[in-house]
DNA sequence: AGCACGCCGACT
DNA sequence: GTCGGCGTGCTC
C-alpha cells in the first residue's frame, strides 16, 4: 500500500499534526518538509507535511488542494528541530516552522531550488564546541573570528554570523565578502522583502554559504553549517518579545549541537548565563584580557547628600558634577551627560485635585515633549495636546515635574549659558556634531562619540526597576558608557552601595559577576533556575485577574515540589496598549518538567474567551 | 488564529 | 418574530 496520508501542521497556536489524503497528481513530488495548501475548517491555509503515512484514524479526511513548491522547504533534521523548539517555547510546530521562515514565503511566495545546485555532497561532521570569546577590548576579535571563518570555509562548510546592530550588518558583510573573497548573504527582517526573500534563496540554493544577519538569521537555511558566531551574546535582542519567545542563543545551541558545528560567541561583557556556564566548564573560555588599565577616573555622586542642602529645590545636576563640568569646558575638553528618558517633563499633576494626564490605552502618565508641544505615551506613542487647565477640577494649572532629556537639556543651558549645547535622542535625531555638552539617551551607545566627561544623571530608574535582571543591565550600560570617557565618568545616584555601583567604580566586572551570582544563587533565579512566565492579557482587568487567580491554583495544585509556582502578579504597566496584562511564574531546574506542568494546566484553560494566554521560556 | 454555532437582549 | 452581540468550541 501506497503512503497516501500526509501528516500536516500549520502556523496556527493549536496541535497537530493533521491528516489529509494525497492526491494522485502530486504523490510523486510530495515529501516530508513539502509546502501544501489544505483546505482548514472552511478556509484555505498553508500546510507542511511532517510525516508521510499509509494509515489514519480520523474518518472524514480532507484532500490537499496543491503543493506550493516542488522541492520540500525544510530538509528532516531541519524538521525535527523545529520540533525541539517549539516544545522547548511552549509552541506549535507550525508556529515554529513559519518564525523560521521570512515573512514573503511564509505569506505563500513559491521557491524555486535549482536541481544542479541541489545535490547535496556528503561530508564528515564536525564537532560541536562552544566557545565564550570574552573580549574586552574588541582588538582581538576580529583577528580571531576571520581566522575561524576562513577555516569553516576551507573545508567547505558555511558560517552564520548574528550581529545585533542592524546598523553594523552591511558594514560587517562588506568587510567578511573581502577578507573571505566569497558572496555573504544579509538576513534580516528590516531590509525589502523581496531582497530578503532573494538572499533566503541564494542560501537556499547552496550558492551562498556565508550568512550575516540578526536574531531571525539563526534559521537560515545555510548547507552544511559549520560555524555560528553570535557577536555582542549578551544583547537582549537576541530575544524575541513575541511568541514563540525564543532566544537565538537557545536556538544556536540546539542548532550547534544537532548539526555538530563550531558555536563562537563573543561579547565585551558576557551575560550572567554564559559567564557561569564557562565557569563550570560548559563552554570553553577565551579571554582576551586589557593590556594596562584603563586611566578613566570614576566618581560617585551621592544625591541623599546633597538633597538635604538644597531642600527647596530639585537639584538635577550635584555640585560635583556641575564643577567638573565646568573644570572640562575650561580646558575645552567634551562632556556627555546621559539620561535615560525622552521628554521634558516625566510627571504631570493637577496641584489642585491630583488629576495627571494619561495614555488612554495604556495605564501610564502622559509625558511632556517640549519641542513636539505634546503630551505622549512612552510605551505606544499616543499623543495629545498639552493641558492649559486641569480638566477634572478646572480651577487649577497642571504642574509639570520630573526629569526627561529635553529637561536636562534646559538646565545645562541656563548653567552654562556660553557652551555649544546639543542634544542627541531618539527624539532629536542624529545631532552628534560638534558640542562641548551632549546631552543623549541609549542612543549613545550605538554611534561613535566620545568626551572627557561623562555624567550619569539619573541611573535610579534603571536600579529600581522589578527585574531579577535590573542589576546586570545597569552594570552592562555603565561598563560600556565607560569606555567612551577619557578622564572621568561620574554617577549620580542615591544607591552609592549598590554592588552594580561598587564594581564599576573598580573597573571590575568580575567582582560584579561574583556579586551577582551569589545573589541569584540564594534566591534561585537564572542560571541557576530556568523561569518560565504564563502572560495573560485581555480587555477587562477583572475578567483577566479571575482567570489568572484559578490558573494559579491550578498550576498550585498540580505542579510537584521541584516547581515553584510564584503568586500572579500584574504586567508592567499592568495596561498596555488596551490590554490588561497578569502574569504567573513558574520557576525549576528543567524546562522540559516546567513546560509539561504547564501544558497540563493549560489545557482547560485553552479556549477562554477575550483572554489570551502566552508562555514566555527563560524570561 | 479564524470562523460558525448558539444562546440571549433590542428592535422594525 | 428576527437581527446581532459575543462566549464557546473545533479545525484532519
Amino acid at each position: 500500500m501506497k503512503r497516501n496520508i500526509a501528516k500536516i501542521v500549520v502556523g496556527l497556536p493549536i496541535e497537530g499534526p493533521f491528516d489529509y489524503s494525497i492526491p494522485r497528481e502530486i504523490a510523486k513530488e510530495i515529501k516530508i518538509g513539502s509546502r501544501v495548501i489544505v483546505p482548514f475548517k472552511n478556509f484555505k491555509k498553508i500546510g507542511y507535511v511532517v510525516e508521510l503515512s499509509k494509515f489514519t484514524k480520523i474518518k472524514k479526511i480532507k484532500t490537499i488542494t496543491s503543493l506550493i513548491d516542488y522541492e520540500p522547504i525544510f530538509d528532516k533534521d531541519t524538521l525535527s528541530l523545529l520540533k525541539k523548539l517549539a516544545s522547548y517555547y511552549c509552541c506549535s510546530w507550525g508556529e515554529m516552522i513559519e518564525t523560521a521562515l521570512p515573512s514573503s514565503i511564509r505569506k505563500g511566495r513559491r521557491i524555486t531550488i535549482d536541481g544542479a545546485q541541489h545535490k547535496q555532497n556528503k561530508y564528515k561532521k564536525g564537532e560541536f564546541r562552544v566557545t565564550l570569546l570574552h573580549d574586552e577590548t574588541v582588538d582581538k576579535r576580529w583577528d580571531f573570528l576571520l581566522r575561524q571563518i576562513q577555516k569553516s570555509i576551507s573545508l567547505e562548510r558555511g558560517v552564520i554570523f548574528l550581529e545585533p546592530q542592524i546598523a553594523y550588518i552591511d558594514k560587517t558583510a562588506k568587510w567578511l565578502k573581502e577578507k573571505v573573497g566569497r558572496d555573504v548573504a544579509i538576513l534580516h527582517s528590516k531590509q525589502p522583502e523581496k531582497r530578503e526573500f532573494k538572499q533566503w534563496i541564494d542560501v537556499k540554493n547552496g550558492r551562498i554559504n556565508i550568512v550575516i544577519g540578526s536574531r531571525s538569521a539563526i534559521f537560515a537555511p545555510v548547507k552544511n553549517l559549520g560555524l555560528i558566531i553570535i557577536n555582542e551574546e549578551d544583547n537582549r535582542s537576541y530575544k524575541q518579545e513575541q511568541s514563540p519567545f525564543y532566544h537565538a542563543r537557545q536556538v544556536a545551541m540546539l542548532r550547534a549541537k544537532q548539526q555538530k558545528t563550531n558555536l563562537i560567541l563573543v561579547s565585551q561583557l558576557p551575560s550572567l548565563e554564559s559567564y557561569y556556564s564557562s565557569l563550570i566548564g560548559r563552554y570553553k573560555l577565551l579571554n582576551f584580557k586589557y593590556k594596562g588599565h584603563t586611566s578613566t577616573q570614576i566618581e560617585i555622586a551621592d544625591m541623599n547628600q546633597e538633597a538635604v542642602l538644597y531642600k527647596r529645590r530639585k537639584v538635577i545636576l550635584l555640585s560635583q558634577l556641575e564643577n567638573n563640568i565646568q573644570k572640562t569646558l575650561d580646558n575645552s575638553g567634551k562632556v556627555i551627560l546621559f539620561i535615560n528618558r525622552l521628554g521634558f517633563a516625566t510627571s504631570l499633576r493637577c496641584k489642585n485635585c491630583g488629576y495627571s494626564p494619561k495614555c488612554n490605552r495604556c495605564s501610564v502618565g502622559l509625558t511632556y515633549h517640549y519641542k513636539r508641544r505634546m503630551l505622549v505615551c512612552r510605551f505606544c506613542n499616543y499623543q495629545m495636546q498639552p493641558l492649559e487647565i486641569c480638566p477634572q477640577c478646572k480651577t487649577s494649572y497642571i504642574q509639570y515635574s520630573g526629569l526627561g532629556a529635553e529637561k536636562l537639556e534646559s538646565e545645562t543651558h541656563r548653567l552654562f549659558p556660553q557652551a555649544k549645547i546639543n542634544r542627541w535622542d531618539s527624539d532629536a535625531g542624529i545631532q552628534k556634531g560638534d558640542f562641548n555638552i551632549l546631552i543623549s539617551t541609549q542612543i549613545l551607545l550605538k554611534g561613535h562619540v566620545d568626551c572627557d566627561l561623562l555624567g550619569v544623571i539619573q541611573l535610579d530608574s534603571l536600579l529600581n526597576r522589578v527585574d531579577f535582571r535590573s542589576s546586570e543591565e545597569a552594570f552592562s550600560l555603565l561598563f560600556r558608557l565607560r569606555k567612551l570617557v577619557k578622564e572621568k565618568m561620574i554617577i549620580q545616584t542615591r544607591n552609592p552601595q549598590h554592588d552594580c555601583i561598587q564594581a564599576i567604580r573598580k573597573c571590575d566586572p568580575f567582582l560584579f559577576y561574583k556579586n551577582e551570582l551569589k545573589l541569584r544563587k540564594e534566591l534561585g533565579f537564572p542560571p541557576f533556575r530556568h523561569f518560565v512566565q504564563i502572560q495573560l492579557r485581555g480587555k477587562s482587568d477583572q475578567r483577566v485577574k479571575d482567570v489568572t487567580s484559578s490558573l494559579f491554583e491550578k498550576m498550585k495544585s498540580i505542579s510537584s515540589k521541584n516547581i515553584n509556582v510564584l503568586e500572579p502578579f500584574a504586567g508592567s504597566p499592568l495596561r498596555l496598549r488596551g490590554s490588561y496584562r497578569w502574569n504567573i511564574l513558574l520557576k525549576g531546574k528543567s524546562v522540559k518538567k516546567i513546560n509539561s506542568y504547564i501544558n497540563k494546566g493549560l489545557k482547560e484553560f485553552k479556549s477562554r474567551s477575550g483572554i489570551k494566554i502566552n508562555v514566555n521560556v527563560d524570561i
